[in-house]
DNA sequence: ATCGTCCACCGAATTGAAATCGGATGCACA
DNA sequence: TGTGCATCCGATTTCAATTCGGTGGACGAT
């Protein structure tokens, strides 16, 4: 995983498929200003070095019969590697998990989950979270409103250098 | 925003586009099993319908230079709806912020920035964000790990109706 | 039960994009 | 000044996307 450099044309290839990801080659060429086989280079190689590391479709939650979205706070009581480890696999399998987050300060995970009811929740707290031996302290927040960046975090292009090969 | 059903090749598709959404339609119509020209308009519908919201590449933070995500825990002192409404907006529209949730309990927004360092987050806390008014206490938390679910919600497909038209 | 309508599906034909490849060009470095 | 390398371009080939007319099953109405 080295860092190669990017330069503006490959920012702008990565601001344009983050926006829309199916949109034609022929398309992302001419709005970065690049023939259609040299973008399409472009494309396989930030793919092939892991700089995209996939497509994804947004689905609409509610079409798939989700009406309530939640963050579960967890406290964990014994910080033992292994036991992070497996609870962490454990939540990531879950399928109404969407995100997990691992962070430092007074609550040691945070769940973003999905589910079809209160009902849901309940038992998706209670029997895949709340049983297990290596927890602490439980809160649950129920989501009024989620928006998810659809645009790259890129503050300043810090100049990066000048694409190689010939033009300018 | 009405609600119309979805059959098991609709959850179909959708599945199958949420994990690669650069796949051929070709590809997709073979998966799901049906002819391409029929697999393309069952994705149209869907979109047109709101129900695939958009594409969008994955882009690895660390290669636009971010090494540092942090959750902003947020508590608000006056509750008032215009104020609120203000606040969520220009969150919103920091490049900084990836996801921004408003929720009930012991706080009232999450914030998830993904920012260049240290000083670059203590920046944009100290500015953007602690500056406002209408804000109460304040946490942040580094993120350690974070993963992002790339399946689908999906639990159960509760006996969906089968597809109309002739087939089963 | 039968008729008629509707809807999803299919597959052939067309249009258009993706992928390939040879050649040309500027830049780095010697 | 000369050599090597990486990138770009554009013509060509290959393959996919899109269109459209036709078919048949499900369903409602009579």
């Amino acid at each position: 995983m080295e860092t190669r450099s990017l330069d503006r044309i490959d920012h702008e290839i990565l601001a344009a498929l983050q926006n829309n990801a199916r949109q034609s080659n022929k398309e992302l060429a001419a709005s970065v200003g690049l023939a259609p086989s040299s973008c399409l280079e472009r494309v396989k190689r930030l793919t092939q070095d892991g700089i995209i590391r996939g497509f994804h479709a947004d689905v609409d939650p509610k079409a798939l019969g989700i009406t309530l979205e939640a963050l579960v706070f967890v406290r964990i009581v014994r910080h033992q590697r292994e036991l992070m480890q497996a609870l962490w696999s454990h939540l990531a399998a879950q399928p109404e998990v969407r995100d997990l987050y691992d962070v430092a300060g007074s609550h040691d995970l945070v769940v973003h989950v999905a589910v079809r009811d209160v009902d849901h929740l309940r038992r998706l707290v209670a029997d895949q979270i709340a049983s297990r031996a290596e927890l602490g302290q439980l809160e649950t927040s129920l989501i009024f409103q989620h928006r998810r960046s659809t645009t790259l975090p890129d503050y300043g292009h810090e100049h990066a250098p000048p694409a190689r090969g010939r033009h300018e």
